[in-house]
RNA sequence: GGCUCCGUGGUCAAGCGGUCAAGACAUCGCCCUUUCACGGCGGUAACACGGGUUCGAUUCCCGUCGGAGUCACCA
């Protein structure tokens, strides 16, 4: 069997859609599993919708999520150009056209937009109130009656035109696609699809079905979007006489309310994600299992783990809807996993933006590494090591440790002086004092233990005990917390 | 609306004629614990419905219902 080859095609037109960055990660992993090739190509056939800097985008992303490509625009071998506005130059789908249009299998249409308008105005449905179907039809063939000699003279006489796909209006088509079987429609269903725009570049649809062929692509991977729109590639394969591709058409990833991920859906594309605090390879990890699974209970894969076990068989037919809490989690366990160095470089920023003191920034990042699902939720658990917050002595009374204001009142008051006599606000030293007030008073742990937090933290739960916090803020803001702690107390208790 | 696809717990998802219908996230409870978290243990929770086929259907077929996608000189 002939090397597996698959391709990314994406249109520089925005950020990087998850479903896109899905179709990428399954392209490469039906490639690398079988040891093929995936190439990556642009397609730039939309001058309107072109953005600046889009393709920059797409290779940033493809670099982060490690979707290495064997060929592309800087990697010819052989098949290039690949971007697609250059093959237009190269005058490369032109010919192809002609080619159909020799054939008897596209024709060149004058029609305007205006006639091309009244051809599908929607029915007013306005009878029963309701919205009503819109009613759509087909283009009418109208240019497929021309002449030689009359389509010779519009193109003489400068006329605009485009190349359009010439359907028979009986019959049937069928494809074959990998996950879904074998689909079959009726050919008066499909429009006379235009091949070559007026601007004379190509559409998406007839691109893409050149390009793959002269790029050798044998696995054709796409959202199930295009499910409907692939009997037109089949009968344009066949019109050719080219042998068609694998397709594999994977199923769509919806939000919430099960529907299409839209741009604003706040976590619709990597780049959002990023900003949410998301690894990549957390990211990927779990768009891995949006749609697929490995049949086994793992779900914890690298990259490189999933190439290994990726069978495309086992990609699921029904829509999955993208769960940021599921997503939450595993980025969790991605953080938890890190190693502490390659955890320090992104998390200590991240610490610095809400600690301004001169505390030691590690420390508190290594505090939160078990505690946080994104990098995002660092923030709200550090805040009070820069400022002690206003807190109420009601914080006090905590049920389960047995703490009343009055007994926090009694041990912060005998613990002072033992704490202005310590030196060593390292974590064993601090213990030290705690533990040896405890044991000598022979009250619980928790007794002793949540007045000094509470007061040191002025926060119902934090990261870390009182002796971990302690060690940050040192001696001096120690003190200073537990004072202000007692003149609260005192206050509250009327002493 | 036409066409196409889909339909196992709230979500992801095993299952491919015979199972007490896995597992994960979320949720709830317990344990651990100086709080929170981590970790450990356990609970609640699903085969859309109706016909067939079959000794036997979550699994195969048909229909109904429900959901989605698509119907551009966008990809």
């Amino acid at each position: 069997m002939d090397k597996i080859r698959t391709r990314y095609a994406p249109s520089p037109t925005g950020k990087m859609h998850v479903g896109n960055l899905r179709t990428a990660l399954y392209e490469y992993l039906v490639a690398k599993h079988e040891g093929g090739d995936f190439i990556f190509r642009i397609e730039d056939t939309d001058q309107g919708r072109f953005v600046e800097g889009a393709t920059d985008l797409i290779y940033r992303v493809m670099k982060k999520t490690g979707l290495e490509y064997d060929e592309g625009p800087d990697k010819d071998k052989g098949n290039g150009p690949y971007v697609q506005s250059e093959r237009v130059k190269a005058g490369i789908y032109m010919k192809y056209a002609k080619q159909l249009v020799e054939k008897g299998e596209a024709y060149y249409c004058f029609c305007t937009k205006e006639r091309l308008d009244s051809l599908k105005t929607p029915v007013n449905a306005s009878e029963d109130g309701e919205e009503g179907g819109k009613e759509i039809r087909k283009y009418d063939k109208h240019c497929l009656s021309l002449s030689k000699e009359e389509v010779q003279a519009n193109l003489d006489a400068g006329m605009p035109f485009v190349i359009r796909q010439n359907i028979p209006t009986e019959g049937t088509t069928s494809f074959t696609d990998a996950i879904y079987g074998e689909i079959t429609v009726n050919n008066d269903e499909l429009d006379d699809m235009i091949l070559i725009k007026s601007d004379g570049f190509p559409t998406y649809n007839f691109a893409n079905v050149i390009d793959d062929h002269l790029m050798h692509i044998t696995h054709v991977v796409r959202g199930n979007e295009y499910l409907s729109s692939t009997p037109k590639y089949t009968r344009l394969y066949h019109a050719f006489g080219w042998e068609e591709p694998v397709y594999i058409h994977c199923p769509l990833i919806t939000n919430e309310e099960h529907q299409k991920l839209s741009k604003r859906s706040g976590h619709s594309s990597f780049e959002d994600l990023e900003e949410q605090g998301f690894l990549p390879e957390a990211i990927v990890n779990f768009m891995a299992l949006l749609g697929w699974s490995s049949g086994t209970d793992r779900e914890i894969y690298s990259l490189k783990e999933l190439v290994e076990v990726f069978d495309y068989h086992h990609i699921n037919k029904s829509p999955s809807v993208f769960d940021m809490n599921k997503l939450r989690w595993m980025n969790g366990e991605y953080i938890k996993a890190l190693d502490d160095e390659r955890y320090l470089s992104i998390a200590v920023p991240y610490v610095e933006q809400v600690v301004k003191r001169d505390y030691d920034k590690a420390k508190i990042a290594m505090l939160v590494k078990t505690r946080i699902e994104t990098f995002l939720d660092i923030a709200e658990k550090i805040d009070f090591f820069d400022e002690l917050p206003d807190y109420d002595t009601e914080m006090y009374v905590h049920k389960k440790m047995k703490t009343t204001r009055e007994s926090s009142l009694e041990v912060l008051r005998d613990l002072l002086p033992r704490l202005e006599a310590l030196d060593d606000y390292s974590i064993a030293g601090v213990e030290g004092v705690l533990m040896g007030y405890i044991n000598e008073k022979g009250i619980k742990n928790g007794q002793g233990l949540w007045p000094v937090r509470t007061a040191v933290s002025g926060k119902q739960m934090t990261p870390g005990g009182a002796y971990e916090i302690m060690e940050i803020i040192g001696k001096e803001e120690s003190l200073k917390r537990v004072r202000k702690a007692i003149e609260m107390l005192e206050k509250a208790v009327g002493c």
